[in-house]
DNA sequence: ACAGACGCGGAAACCGTATCCCACTCCCAC
DNA sequence: GTGGGAGTGGGATACGGTTTCCGCGTCTGT
């Protein structure tokens, strides 16, 4: 007596209660089941029959163990709340759900740590890809990282996609997906200068984060462009946070009155910025303009209703698992990754009504 | 000649691959990464050593077959974009990561099929528990459905956690982590009630969805309590979304004019509301109060920043978890299942500023 | 110096599933 | 009636680890 589980106790049932069950051998309740290979329909509805009456399910580690299985993505994010990435990651998991693969998701609190500590976790999963959400902070050893997790993940027949992030340089095997983030501010700078604002607040956000600095750079042409002067004075850095725009306005409103507009560098921020000059007696956009980036919902939600940058967040998680995807059936070329690595989606400013021309009052 | 994988080749490396490099047992490097057995240092040293110059990790499938494994949670939620969501999201994947364990995630969309097949999903992946986040819609066969749910994942060793919605009728192995829906909305009210409003508008949500009946239940017995008539016409229902907030009240302007409150089933819903109330040229809250529910992050960044419910998402979160947890290590008493089935934790007033008492106009 | 005990390394069984390959059956055609 | 072909069932094996059991070597105590 080989002494086994004793039939319908505890744990989950097997195959192997399954085809004892039904008087057939695992094999065919193996082909019943995954169903890529012809059987009697007697034999598939006796197999059937069982299934239902234990509750069976197929082992998903065994499964993927053998050969098969269904494919996982995994989505490490910063922050699961920041409503922008919550777009991104809801784009990603969408998408694979609509192909029947799985996500696993982690998210980092911006600590490299455990950064490093997912995805290794991710790696052991033997994730299809693992999707990197958020701006990154471009330390000098941020690159090396980054290459590192690329090559080591592409050596366990995984990938890894940076969404939001600007590429990685040289031959390193990674899929970045992008957007126009310099584009979109210069175009809302642009937006803004028109209307005829020349003291502009400028809230770009943190100086290391490659987001903040596209941001800015974009701005900045179109300040050149226009032949606008570009006051040091009037840029402040700070997190991407509520806070930090209430408390930037504030300070620039002690320190360096007489601005005429806010180009905030995230949506959230414009609302921090928002309340600040309204605490302070100024009315938006009668006596401040404000501008935002990111197009999140809170945008239309604020009064005035927000003129910001959209930006396909959504739409960028999809391509992102698209990517993977498609990098996933084209087995064929084995050593590519030549196209395809950077995809680049566009912006643009949604004009709402926070912004209108300056009121003449400096002289 | 066997003609095994050639060494070093596609695919990721095995625990053969290293013990054979390191000239030791697989048992041997086995024994040196879980660390549950006495290794000579030596032996760790080479071992380790092969480990790094390979990259290997060990493949988690392979191990939860052999009985090991990282243990995982699911979380199932109906759109990851909702701020309240998000926040149970994120207490849940954070206690899970700060115990080791992994957080699969999948969205239903508030499709019940998607849902089944979710569930079937994660219980093929072997959770550890499945949490399901939101509001429930009360139809008939809703509670059919989350029984089995229950006793389908409990026979397999797993665990149904339902966040946010009442508790399963009847015995049945699930477990659920609430909040004082009914008592904060009873605070709310009377919050209203007490500055003096007698002519509220209240926008519940749908009603069907547990929380809204729960949000109505608790705003009538406030009512009651101060001896108002709660008048129909002054309910109107929909969506928890800023659309029905901004359109409920555009209509009551135009049917029910007079109202001197609103008392919004959500903060989102409030902000739609306040929203029209402006374009309507009414101010807030001098003309008209406003309340909302939830406490996400939209309150404090309105203007004027809203007087709200507070309910401890990211709390609920952390308790599913660590009720799952401990329930998976006192595997002592077997049967049990009887107390931490149904957790309820506090919420509370936050007073802001969109509360004033009525201004003296009507007669 | 010898016996016993302890510590550590190695072989093999097993986890649950998929799949290759072979054998068997049934049917049809010659 | 028999041979061949098509189609279906079953046994064996691999997937990558963990773990038990066993054996050998060395250290210690008397």
């Amino acid at each position: 007596m080989s002494q086994r589980k004793t039939a319908g106790d505890a744990g989950r049932a097997t195959i192997r209660d399954v085809a004892e069950r039904a008087g057939v051998s695992v094999a065919s309740v193996s082909r019943v089941l995954s169903g890529n290979y012809p059987v009697s329909e007697d034999l598939r509805r006796r197999v059937m029959k069982v299934v239902r009456d234990l509750d069976y399910v197929t082992n998903a580690h065994a499964r993927s163990l053998a050969g098969g299985g269904t494919p996982t993505v995994a989505i490490l994010i910063n922050n699961i709340t920041g409503a922008a990435f919550a777009h991104v990651a809801k784009g990603v998991e969408g998408a694979a759900t609509l192909r029947g693969w799985l996500s696993l998701v982690g998210t980092t609190g911006d600590d490299p740590e455990r950064e490093l500590a997912l995805v290794n976790l991710m790696r052991q999963q033997g994730v299809a890809a693992v999707v990197l959400l958020g701006g990154a902070y471009d330390y000098d050893e941020y690159q090396l990282r980054m290459a590192r997790f690329a090559r080591s993940l592409d050596a366990a027949g995984s990938h890894l996609v940076l969404v939001g992030r600007p590429p990685l340089e040289g031959d390193v095997p990674a899929t970045t997906v992008d957007y126009d983030n310099e584009g979109g501010a210069y175009a809302m700078a642009s937006h803004l200068l028109s209307a005829g604002h020349r003291e502009v607040l400028v809230l770009p956000g943190h100086s290391e984060l490659t987001t903040a600095q596209g941001r800015l750079r974009g701005a900045q042409r179109a300040f050149e462009a226009y032949g606008v002067p570009f006051a040091p004075a009037l840029v402040r850095r700070g997190p991407y946070d509520y806070e930090h725009g209430y408390e930037a306005v504030e300070a620039a409103l002690e320190e360096t009155p007489g601005f005429t507009a806010v180009l905030a560098g995230t949506d959230v921020v414009a609302a921090g910025a928002m309340q600040a000059l309204r605490a302070a007696g100024l009315r938006v956009p009668e006596d401040v303009s404000i501008v935002g980036y990111d197009d999140i919902p809170l945008a239309s939600q604020l009064t005035p209703q927000l003129t910001t940058v959209h930006v396909p967040y959504e739409e960028m998680g999809r391509v992102a698992l698209r990517a993977v995807a498609d990098r996933r059936e084209g087995v064929s070329g084995r050593r590519k990754g030549r196209d395809g690595d950077h995809l680049v989606l566009g912006t643009h400013v949604v004009v709402r009504n926070s912004v209108r021309p300056p009121a003449t009052r400096r002289g």
